[in-house]
RNA sequence: GGGCAGGUACCCAAGUGGCCAAAGGGGACUGACUGUAAAUCAGUUGUCGGACGACUUCGGGGGUUCGAAUCCCUCCCUGCCCA
């Protein structure tokens, strides 16, 4: 159960207490469990918070239970208000399609590919006509739904709170009634779709309600707030493995503990283990934080690209060196600096180049240039910034 | 249908005729320092022009004015109250 947080309690006991029922029960009938996951295909994207689920469906998988891969082609027409205080847009058809085709690819990096059912709530959600809505809306009353801590507070603001954001619980339940699911798991943000709705409909329709398993949520490299893409804190899942490990060596030390228990590998015992070390000083933070790092960047690329982008990162963060690989750039002669920075898009704009040379950001092998407009001084490695490089040839 | 309050940059949020390219916070970026791309401190954060300047931006469109995010009209969207 590491990495849960059910905000109560008596909740996780309960959960963990059918948990381990419901596991008797399945072993003698002689099957596994029927685990699932719902996914919001609503970005193509993904980032490294998006994986803490699939990580503990991956540990189901990896005890031989059935694990489903569920995309919400269908919710994803409305827009899950779940995970923001606010409305969001609804997709049409072909962006969700789309989408739902690079998250699995992205997915299948966590989840064994051969161990997963890979389904799409459209299937069933499609089919549902108005009387089966109401049908399924009459197990609920507004109330349930104003008690949900986002709904709750918009209320309070006077924000919008739109009907058909209240069939997404519905929906949701459904999708896990349909599934025959015995355990569901999503992130805090789907306590209610889980507990509250998904287990009331399941009970109502004469199913046996699935346990949940509810995820803490990964903060962002700020260390303070949920990771976003939107919020520019994210760690893209698509990105090089010296990326990777660099951004995570960015997150805050305060937030190591976080990182350690949603997106590793590792056993609840290694991590308090760990944690215990570090506060004690016997373990530098800076040294956890890189096996941190080098095990989330081997979780994705595994463990030579890992190996190879700690040594990068010491090579160059740690020693101020240059990195072995980095793009090249051919000069054509008579280029200003900032045609360079550009060119390459080393910068966004020109606004933006000059700003970063008059912040002294930039370096060509070691010697601060100060001149942007002025005429590129030669071959050299390039540095803009702390992390960006670029060999420039003649 | 009526009354009132709102819609501001990546996010939150000030600003009600010029000093607003727009306070403040967050995020992001750069520098110093360091133990790491931690922490801390300082700076930057629309675009284009080498500074002075120009252009685009405050829900959409139109208008008033020398001049608007700010005033008027209209359309779209939201909340509250009344019906």
């Amino acid at each position: 159960m590491q990495g849960t947080e059910y905000g109560d309690k008596e909740l996780h006991a309960a959960m963990e207490k059918e948990l381990r029922e419901r596991l008797i029960e399945a072993d003698k009938e002689g099957r596994p469990l029927r685990v699932y996951c719902g996914f919001d295909p609503r970005t193509a994207d993904l980032h490294i918070g998006h994986t803490v689920p699939m990580r503990k469906l991956r540990q189901f998988q990896e005890f031989g239970h059935e694990v489903t891969f569920l995309i919400g082609t269908y919710t994803s027409l409305i827009g899950d208000p779940s995970d923001k205080d606010q409305l969001r847009p609804q997709l049409t058809s072909e962006e969700v399609e789309d989408n739902a085709r690079t998250y699995a690819d992205q997915a299948m990096r966590v989840l064994d590919p051969d161990q997963t059912i890979i389904k799409y709530n459209a299937e069933w959600l499609s089919k549902l006509n108005f009387g089966d809505l109401i049908h399924l809306g009459s197990n609920f009353t507004i109330q349930q739904f104003l008690t949900r801590d986002n709904f709750r507070k918009r209320w309070d603001n006077g924000d919008a709170i739109y009907l058909h954001e209240t069939f997404y619980s519905v929906m949701q339940s459904y999708d896990a009634y349909t599934l025959k699911a015995d355990v569901q798991i999503g992130g805090t943000d789907q306590l209610f779709n889980i507990v509250t709705a998904g287990r009331k409909l399941m009970t109502a329709l004469g199913a046996k309600p699935n346990i949940g398993i509810i995820m803490g949520i990964l903060p962002g490299t700020d260390g303070e707030v949920k990771m976003s893409k939107s919020l520019g804190n994210h760690i893209p899942l698509n990105s090089t493995p010296e990326d990777m490990f660099g951004k995570v060596m960015s997150v805050p030390d305060a937030a190591m503990p976080d990182y350690m228990r949603l997106v590793t590998r590792w056993q609840a015992s290694q991590v308090a283990d760990m944690i215990q070390k570090i506060d004690s000083g016997e373990l530098h933070p800076r040294d956890a934080k890189m096996q941190i790092a080098s095990e989330i960047t081997a979780a994705y690329y595994g463990d030579k690209e890992a190996e190879e982008a700690q040594q990068a990162f010491v090579k160059v963060f740690q020693k101020g060196g240059v990195p072995d690989d980095m793009p090249e750039y051919k000069l054509a002669g008579g280029e200003s600096l900032l045609d360079v920075l550009v060119a390459n898009k080393l910068v966004n704009s020109n606004s933006e180049g000059k700003r970063i040379v008059k912040q002294n950001g930039v370096r060509l092998d070691g010697e601060t240039l100060s001149d942007a407009l002025g005429p590129f001084p030669g071959a050299g490695v390039l540095q803009v910034g702390k992390r960006k490089f670029l060999r420039v040839v003649e």
